[in-house]
DNA sequence: ATGAAAGCGCTAACAA
DNA sequence: TTGTTAGCGCTTTCAT
């Protein structure tokens, strides 16, 4: 192994000198700049992380928690996980992956032994016991979602509330009068998972707001459920002409469904979905959706956790206003047939 | 921070024997032991991971390859994921997240600054510019794919050429006479992933030794190009009566095509897929199917490094022998229309 | 503009 | 069974 010393030998300079070089903390004549610069490239001299983490108190590692449950939606995750790696690199900072089933332990563990400098940790829910133990590491952290309690804390995420709303007013506009909202997995709200709560209030909101009907049904995953449900659903509430999805895997399946159904789309059923654009037009017909811009919010928590790394201030909540693509899952309702009225 | 000294000082004895009870590496007497671990506790000291890896020459850091490209199917490479980082903390380890576009520049990087202590990587091309510098790097590695040369390297896979041969045997033994692997899409195959290739070459031979017919095609992930690639196919080889999939994305529309082109399955088309077991089941009707043991492969990885970090010996090539579960999704072969024929 | 030297917190060889 | 001590390779203060 090449050391800092004898880059400093081969160069003829302290090995202060070429530490300085390589940081850029002191100015260095052009001189020996370059001859240090030359000695470093013929050596292949790599400084050694854990060393310049010892004398430098700075791993420039950031811990990346990730879910690894039930009903989490996996592609979207790993967008998250790539944005965050990439960002990341560019600020010359590596990831350390951690899973959910750590816990808090987990936590304390790598911030505790300056593993890490700073902390991304994704699938907050409404009340985390990891929250109270992240406002209390003395490190950064920013948290994507966010609980019930955020204060102190640095939180990205989707404006669910407003997807949910957004969705419920595109069809509304359309004329549609009852609206359902097929959720994720029950489990996933029995975890009081905040961007599935908050979908669910945004949805209710702007339903009331907007005088229209609105239910909510959560579904799992497989064929038979999603036929169980949608049907129940539709023997309950027989005018439902507009359906608003926020489960990933159920949708190429769904749309299998209503057509079982005999409902066509978007002519009998109106359909938007909340999931990543390639999904939404992949299928057929494509669909109306609320994208989640997962590199974005990826993206824009490392910054976060870069910037308060460097003593700056960032917002205490960030939240990405949703946008909504009509393509061709919806259309104006149907007209109502007065005569059964 | 507490540090070792504080606990030394705490439980009255040298910072050295803080560092072996902690480390197990000398026999300490009971009173001792239990003094100090008494003061661990007491302080809440945690070694500083940075000081015991520059001591020590460890990091206990192990690092994750994952490709972030186009084609691959996602959620299997977060089982891979999942276990790798599930069994690195049972051993001990942390997992720090490389992915692919880093090239072999970002593994010359992690393990000549000694951010690591050994790498996993994954998604490895038959000619992978990262082969040789793996070769040469001052420190064990796992393939979880492996390259036409695997000289001097640890490969661990799923055996693909079985599995493509698998899949023909079981279509041909319930007498199906005329196959096609319907593959990844085109870009995987001229990336020269060996995991395609393979399956195609297992498929290929199998077909021939059976004195069945084996058309292959690849197929993109698109609703439109899967029709357009199963109606060329069928309608070039109409009497063909048996698929294997292997391309996760596509069996949802895919048996959705085969439906609109007319061919029921299995009674007209018997399937079987390449795929994780859940989507199998997932499936109307439950495909039959060779699973992708993940979990098992990712575990074995990081055992196989563990095993090499402490100077044991693993075999250079460790294939998983894939199984298949028949499910609902292929049955015998249509009597042939002899007057058809 | 550069060098010398004191740590950073730990491990492990050497001593006792 | 335990303590003393010399590093591990780097950063950064202090000195020049």
């Amino acid at each position: 192994m090449v050391t800092i010393a004898d880059v400093a030998r081969h160069a003829g300079v302290a090995a202060s000198t070429v530490s300085y070089v390589l940081s850029g903390k002191r100015t260095i004549s052009t001189d020996t700049r370059e001859r240090v610069q030359r000695s470093v490239r013929a050596l292949g001299y790599r400084p050694n992380a854990s060393a310049r983490a010892l004398a430098s108190q700075r791993s420039n590692v950031l811990a990346l928690v990730i879910p690894l449950r039930t009903g989490m939606h996996v592609p979207v995750m790993m967008q998250f996980a790539a944005a965050v790696v990439t960002t990341a690199r560019r600020y010359d900072h590596d990831v350390l992956l951690l899973t959910a089933d750590e816990g808090s332990d987990g936590l304390e563990r790598v911030a505790q032994s300056s593993l890490v400098d700073a902390l991304v940790v994704m699938d907050i829910e409404l009340h985390d016991e990891r929250v109270p133990v992240l406002r209390e590491l003395p490190m950064p952290s920013v948290l994507i979602g966010y609980p019930d309690d955020a204060d102190g804390l640095t939180c990205i995420d989707l404006d669910f509330v407003a997807a949910g709303a957004h969705c419920v007013d595109h069809l509304a506009d359309l004329g549609h009068r009852s609206l359902a909202l097929l959720g994720t997995p029950s489990a996933v709200y029995e975890r009081q998972t905040g961007f599935a709560q908050r979908t669910l209030t945004g949805f209710a909101e702007a339903a009331e707001r907007r005088g229209v009907l609105g239910v909510e049904t959560p579904c799992e995953h497989t064929f038979d459920a999603i036929l169980h449900t949608v049907r129940q659903l539709l023997d309950e509430h027989p005018d439902i002409t507009g359906l608003v999805v926020q489960n990933e895997p159920i949708i190429g399946p769904l749309l299998d469904v209503l057509r079982r159904l005999g409902r066509r789309v978007p002519d009998d059923m109106s359909l938007v979905a909340i999931c990543a654009d390639d999904v939404a037009e992949r299928q057929v017909p494509q669909l109306s959706s609320v994208s989640i811009p997962a590199e974005r919010i990826g993206a824009q928590a490392v910054e976060a956790l870069i910037t308060k790394l460097e003593g700056g201030e960032v917002p205490a909540l960030t939240l990405q206003p949703p946008s909504l693509t009509a393509r061709e899952s919806s259309c104006p309702a149907p007209h109502r047939d007065l005569t059964t009225a």
